[in-house]
DNA sequence: CTCCGTTAGTTGCTACAACAACCTCTCATA
DNA sequence: TATGAGAGGTTGTTGTAGCAACTAACGGAG
C-alpha cells in the first residue's frame, strides 16, 4: 500500500515549521528583523563580543549564513562587527544601541509567541514531543 | 528566568526539520531531483495531468514555488507542461517517461526513509507526535 | 624563521518559501 | 455583447539553508 503525503512524518513536520515560522516572521515584521536574524540577536542578548564562528555553534548555524545574517544585522544597524585583536581572522559580533533597544521589545515577543505555540499543551506533552523528535534526529545522524 | 535557545519549541522543530530535509537531500540528490521537487512528483506518480494550481493544493503550496519547481522539472527532462485547451490559463503537468522511471527508483527510497526516521518510535508514541504538533498548528492560524 | 596544514570568514551557486505586482484568460452580469 | 472581477501563472525581491572554493591569518614542525 503507498503512503499518502500526509503520512510522511517528515513532510508533516516540515509544514508545522513553516507555519510557526511564517508566523514569527510576521510579527517580527514590524521591527525589521527577520526570524533567523532575531535567532543571532538573542544570543547576542545574551552576551555580546562573541565571534561569529562562536554564534554559529550556539544557533547551530553554518558559518555561510551566519556571515551573511550579520552583514545584513549589520547593515540593518543593529551589530558591530570588529576584528578581534588576537586572532584577526575572527569577527566578533557587538549590539549597537539600537541592537540592545531591540532585545527589550522583542525577547517578550518572542516569549509570548512560545506560550501561545504551547497551549493547550502540557508540559509533559512538551516533553515527549522533543523527546520523539529526538529520536528521529538520532535516526538521521 | 529568561528561556534558553532549546526552550523555544519552534525552534526545536525547525531544526528537527533541517536534519530530516538535508538527509532526503543527500538521498535524493544521486537522481538530481530535490526534496521539494520530489514532493510534486510524488502527486504526479500517483496521478499527472494536474494543473499546477490543484498541485500546489495538494503539497499546500504557493503557486509561485509550484511554477519555479515546476520550470526546473521540466528543464530537467522528468515532466513537460500543456496548456489546458479548455482553459487556456492552466499548464497541466505531465510525467515524461524519464519521470516515470524516477518514480520506480525513488518511491522505495522515500518509504525507507520513513522507516527509517520513525525507528524506534511506536505507532502510538507518533500518532500522539501529530496530535500535539497539531494543537501548535491550530494555535498560529 | 619558513613552510604548511588548519581555521575563520567571504563569496558564488542552487533550492526553498512568502509576498507583491503583473499579464492573460474566463465567466458572470449588466 | 462588452466589461470588470477574479483565477491561473510568471517574475522580482528578500530571507533562509547547505556546499564548494577561495583568502587571510594562525601556529606548529623542521
Amino acid at each position: 500500500m503507498k503512503l499518502s503525503l500526509n503520512d510522511y512524518i517528515s513532510i508533516f513536520i516540515h509544514q508545522t515549521d513553516l507555519l510557526l515560522t511564517n508566523y514569527v516572521k510576521n510579527q517580527l515584521a514590524p521591527f525589521n528583523i527577520a526570524p533567523e536574524q532575531n535567532l543571532i540577536m538573542m544570543v547576542l542578548w545574551e552576551k555580546d563580543g562573541l565571534t561569529q564562528n562562536e554564534v554559529g555553534q550556539k544557533v547551530d548555524k553554518d558559518k555561510t549564513n551566519i556571515a551573511r545574517m550579520a552583514t545584513s544585522l549589520e547593515q540593518k544597524g543593529f551589530i558591530k562587527r570588529s576584528t578581534c585583536p588576537y586572532d584577526r581572522r575572527s569577527q566578533r559580533l557587538y549590539l549597537t544601541e539600537e541592537g540592545r533597544k531591540l532585545g527589550e521589545t522583542v525577547i517578550p515577543i518572542a516569549e509570548e509567541f512560545n506560550n501561545m505555540v504551547c497551549k493547550g499543551i502540557s508540559n509533559e506533552e512538551l516533553i515527549e514531543v522533543k523527546r520523539i523528535l529526538s529520536i528521529m534526529r538520532k535516526n538521521v545522524q
